[in-house]
RNA sequence: GGGGGAUUUCCCGAGCGGCCAAAGGGGGCAGACUGUAAAUCUGUUGUCACUGACUUCGGUGGUCCGAAUCCACCAUCCCCCA
């Protein structure tokens, strides 16, 4: 099975380019965005509007509330069935979003056993993280999995405790699941782009462009409206979203609308790094420069380039 | 016109004679991440010939073995009285 996928940062270029290989290649696609899948999340997601999703099917979006819960394993499970159903059809999946996590479980052959999740050991483990302190719950780790202990820095509590949960539930050390992770093989045959900004400062004044329009499309009634439905009272994935708890100090009379503006701008830069980080680690992923020689390439030209990576690397290697 | 307070490294801000290239935070830069990830966390951030040297704490000049820290004058800003 044949997959290609779009990745890259947030406010890159993704989307479209996506939209545009989907007609071209005879593709749908197959969101992968950790926020797009809430509904009435739309515009600080930056979701494909109605009309876009309309020329051609959208996976993957609008699949819970805000108040419900989404993971990984969520994600997985689901987006693994939409995949199946274009094989059916046979259509191309055009995996497009840049929750990197979520793409590398997606391709990756699963192994992992179910129900590896524990609410109830996680607040145990909160409080004593709390109460002990984070260097206790580290030494707790480093009892049941040291090789885990040793690549998670203390400091790090939800990944010491993610790792001690999987300790919990499935009886085995997370060093170990993640070994045999490795040795097995991919999911799919993938292709994997990788939009690239050689010049930093043009991708950041796209995402700046882009926040000035959020707000131009009711960016603030939308918070407004998700304030109302509860999202930002209780912990949970949708209220991490940038685009919304940045506009709260200001919703809230605590801050000028400018203020608020550049917290979004600068939250958004800083997730666009991370993911710079993530994608520009994995050796799977085959760049494509949207830039040449300090231009801006036209968007028909980063078409054709990407369909022509297509054509080139039908499989991106190991994930 | 008189009295008081400020001026610190990219920004905010601590320091108030030696342990200060200067706490802490922000920002910048780099990185980690295997089913909670738009989250979480780490390192680094004056210069260099870098286990040492050099140049920094508004400016100039002093005091002192030694100053970002004390004194004098100058500059700029803020507050109070006129």
């Amino acid at each position: 099975m044949n997959v290609l996928a779009i990745v890259g940062p947030t406010g890159g270029g993704k989307s479209a380019l996506a939209l545009a290989l989907s007609r071209r290649l005879g593709g749908e696609i197959v969101s992968c965005d950790s926020m797009q899948v809430y509904r009435r999340m739309d515009i600080g997601t930056a979701k494909p509007t109605k009309e876009e999703q309309n020329t051609v099917p959208h996976h993957m979006i609008d699949l819970r509330d805000p108040t419900e819960p989404f993971s990984c394993a969520d994600y997985v499970t689901e987006a693994t069935q939409v995949i199946e159903d274009c094989r059916k059809r046979e259509r191309l999946p055009v995996i497009c979003g840049g929750t990197g996590l979520y793409l590398d479980a997606l391709l990756r052959r699963d192994d992992l056993p179910e129900n590896t999740t524990d609410d109830v050991l996680r607040e145990e483990l909160w409080q004593v993280a709390e109460t002990q302190g984070k260097d206790e719950l580290w030494q707790r780790l480093s009892q049941v999995d040291p090789v885990s202990a040793a690549k998670t820095h203390p400091n790090n509590v939800k990944r010491v405790i993610r790792a001690l949960e999987i300790y919990h539930t499935v009886g085995i050390p997370k060093s170990e699941l993640d070994r045999l992770s490795q040795e097995s093989g991919n999911r799919y045959e993938a292709c994997v782009i990788g939009l690239r900004y050689p010049d930093r400062e043009r991708l950041y004044r796209r995402i700046d462009e882009r926040v000035e329009k959020m707000f131009d499309m009711g960016l603030a009634e939308e918070t407004r409206q998700l304030m109302e439905e509860g999202v930002f009272l209780i912990n949970q994935t949708a209220a991490q979203a940038i685009g919304y708890k940045e506009l709260l100090p200001w919703l809230r009379g605590e801050e000028t609308l400018s203020e608020a503006k550049e917290r979004l701008k600068l939250a958004t830069r800083h997730y666009a790094k991370r993911q710079m980080t993530w994608f520009g680690a994995r050796p799977y992923v085959r760049w494509l420069d949207m830039t040449e020689n300090g231009k801006e390439k036209t968007f028909e030209e980063i078409v054709n380039n990407a369909a022509e990576l297509f054509q080139k690397n039908r499989i991106c290697g190991k994930i």
